[in-house]
DNA sequence: TAGAATAGGATAATGATTCTTTTTTAATAA
DNA sequence: TTATTAAAAAAGAATCATTATCCTATTCTA
């Protein structure tokens, strides 16, 4: 975890930019919560915690510097709200994620999965891909009655 | 195209909704420009033309009313604004996008491409797949120089 | 240290979307 | 046809996420 800051702050600073004690608030709480895709808002409050001068202009400042640098990639599930998702380390391709219908639950593909896909788009279509989203929506596992687990989870 | 607004006029009284003329405005609107991805008030603006009295939230309730309807499809390419895309008729997947980074333009794929990758999904994560959205960034036909051609077009 | 550049805090402004209230229109019953 | 009722629309206010502005604080440089 702590390397994995260093080497944000080293992506920082070849940019010229500073990892000032907000951006490392912010950062951890990216870190913190890789799993959940947060809201400006959620990552607002998330750091006040932990540095509660904090303002909101400077979240959604940090959250655009990081897109920039492709730290963290900006997703939009259709729910009015742009989300943040910590790009994982090393992978070359943002990852797929299901979000399910039934109880809002947003789950993650790390699997590539779309390399034949982009080959085809690529020459049918001439078109140079740089990356992409995919996202499926439908029925979670734990929203299927077949198991007869009726626990409807939280969702997200 | 008339039986289009017919078949869709069909749809809306099979759930005892009328098509009253703003809405059959709305929709003329839509086919018309069946190419491009209209946001709200884009398609505000163009029905002003042909019907002046209606208002911008009698268009976000007729879009809105569309997309319960699965007449069209709500996307966001992340510039802030949802745009509203016709379905293609009878087809049973949404079709996919490429966004050209240098020149905005948006272009279409009408061929599925995903089923081999919905297969894998859907039997690998345990996840009934209801609907899809895949969208593809990078640099367009157009924009490629390699064929001699400068022309950057308009965008979208 | 002085001056310039970078960043943050507070809050106003913006812009998209939704909500509320009132009016209009369409459908139905007497 | 006329009164009744419900659905839909118009207009504009309200909301909510996001961005811009203005000023202060911090860091860097000479
Ligand atoms: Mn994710
Ligand atoms: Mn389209
Ligand atoms: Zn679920
Ligand atoms: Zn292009």
């Amino acid at each position: 975890m702590e390397s994995r800051i260093d080497r944000i702050k080293k992506q920082l600073h070849s940019q010229s930019y500073k990892l000032t004690p907000q951006r490392e608030a912010t950062v951890r709480v990216l870190l913190e919560n890789e799993e959940d895709h947060l809201s400006a808002e959620d990552v607002y409050l998330l750091v006040k915690e932990k540095a509660p001068e904090i303002g909101l202009a400077t979240v959604y400042r940090t959250l655009e510097l990081l897109t920039e640098l492709k730290v963290v990639d900006k997703i939009n599930f259709g729910d009015g709200v742009s989300r943040y998702d910590l790009r994982t380390e090393g992978a070359d391709h943002f990852h797929h994620h299901l979000v399910c219908i039934e109880c809002g639950a947003v789950d993650e593909i790390q699997e590539d999965l779309l390399g034949d896909v982009e080959k085809v788009v690529e020459e049918g279509w001439n078109f140079k891909i740089k990356d992409h989203r995919l996202t499926f929506h439908g029925i979670c596992h734990r929203c299927h009655s077949d198991d007869g687990n009726e626990d409807k989870g939280s969702g997200e």
